[in-house]
DNA sequence: CTTTTTTAGTTGCATTTGCAACATAGGTAT
DNA sequence: ATACCTATGTTGCAAATGCAACTAAAAAAG
């Protein structure tokens, strides 16, 4: 059985029928790869089964920032941005196994009325609050005017998430700073210089809240 | 009857019924007043009936940014960003009309079954992906690094929205300012450079797009 | 184990941005 | 009309940030 939040209080035998009502198909993708792009396959839902993809744009100057990241059991492609005059993809990060579906079918409660597809809306409902909470911290992240003060917003995010004053960053420091959206340089320095403040104190990527 | 997308597909009827199983009430809020709060009125969603309403944050050092407008018929408060260790908040931009009404009672299906709850969660799920839509929007512009990439990517955005080359801004260089996260002179300046390089010609809130 | 690639950590310097402090225009209330 | 308030527009200067160019360390590939 599939474990995602999209098929939460459905049963194997539910999901079967449901299997074949919406369509489902599996797939395997190598690390790296494209998976979606905003240019082909708008309109297709995937659901993270094995691994972990990422929603990038690459602009016209070919800057890359991280838009979101997908784990187990995610949904992605629901809504997809067409915005920018940039590239917009899902990249497996690493080794991946993706269900896809038709969103129309998902959304539109289809003529059967199938008893499940009541709870797969509910669902879905949780589903997209979730993410524009998570979207919620990420504007309230980007809008902080400094270096120090974007660090200390996604450091407080971290540690609110785990209620710990120890918390360990879940992707590299390049990474980071793509997803800060600032320059990676600068970042280190700011690290720096929180850590001759006193505010924090870093360990490969561990880091505790010392305020 | 109100006019919000929330109800869009439920007619006369059936939204009587729906205002008493609901326990929706109808409140007038004079301009700046505060409709709700992340401190208090947690769980409430409110629908804008009549008028314009902002949501504000202000930090620790007082800096006030604008999260989100909402205008008629939309619904907001439903997914309350508790994150920030600032203060955010709903005000009334102008004098406005507000129907409450609870979130728990709108997502969960009651027990009663009434045929119209099937409608408005459907109708929840259109306005809660064009929410996201809008959100990545905004992060997109804010993931622009520099003031001028911010200005031409806002600028591209309701060019791309109006399907024209002149476009209005919907509010003042000062919220814009705001908007973007950005200092209000500082943008200003980038404007005039953007003038002299020909990328723009702008008539007070009116502003042509020359690339 | 060795090589190669990626990430972390630094620094000097140029550029951009923010801040403060104005002047001016436009709108609103009295 | 006058006074008052808010938005627009400008500028010098200080501070923050980005960029380029490195070295060192760690991780991945062979």
């Amino acid at each position: 059985m599939v474990n995602s939040e999209l098929f939460k209080n459905v049963s194997e035998e539910e999901f079967l029928k449901m299997e074949k009502c919406f369509n489902m198909k599996r797939l395997s993708f190598k690390k790296d790869q494209t998976i979606l792009s905003n240019t082909k396959n708008a309109g297709t839902v995937g659901i993270v089964i094995e691994g972990t993809v990422e929603l990038i744009r690459i602009d016209y100057m070919g800057t890359r920032t991280i838009l979101a990241e997908y784990e187990q059991g995610d949904v992605f492609g629901d809504v997809f941005s067409n915005i920018s005059g940039g590239e917009i993809s899902i990249i497996s990060k690493v080794d991946s196994e993706i269900i896809f579906l038709d969103y129309d079918h998902l959304i539109n409660r289809c003529k059967k009325n199938c008893s499940y597809h009541n709870t797969v809306i509910q669902n879905m409902i949780e589903i997209l609050s979730k993410r524009i909470f998570i979207q919620n911290e990420r504007i309230e992240i980007l809008t902080k005017r400094s270096i120090r003060d974007k660090l200390l917003e996604y450091f407080n995010t971290l540690s609110k998430k785990t209620r710990s004053k120890t918390i360990y960053l879940p992707f590299t420091y390049t990474d980071l700073a793509d997803y800060l959206s600032i320059d990676r340089a600068s970042m280190m320095r700011e690290i720096k210089n929180l850590k001759d403040d006193q505010m924090i104190r870093t360990q490969n990527k561990m880091i505790k809240i010392l305020y």
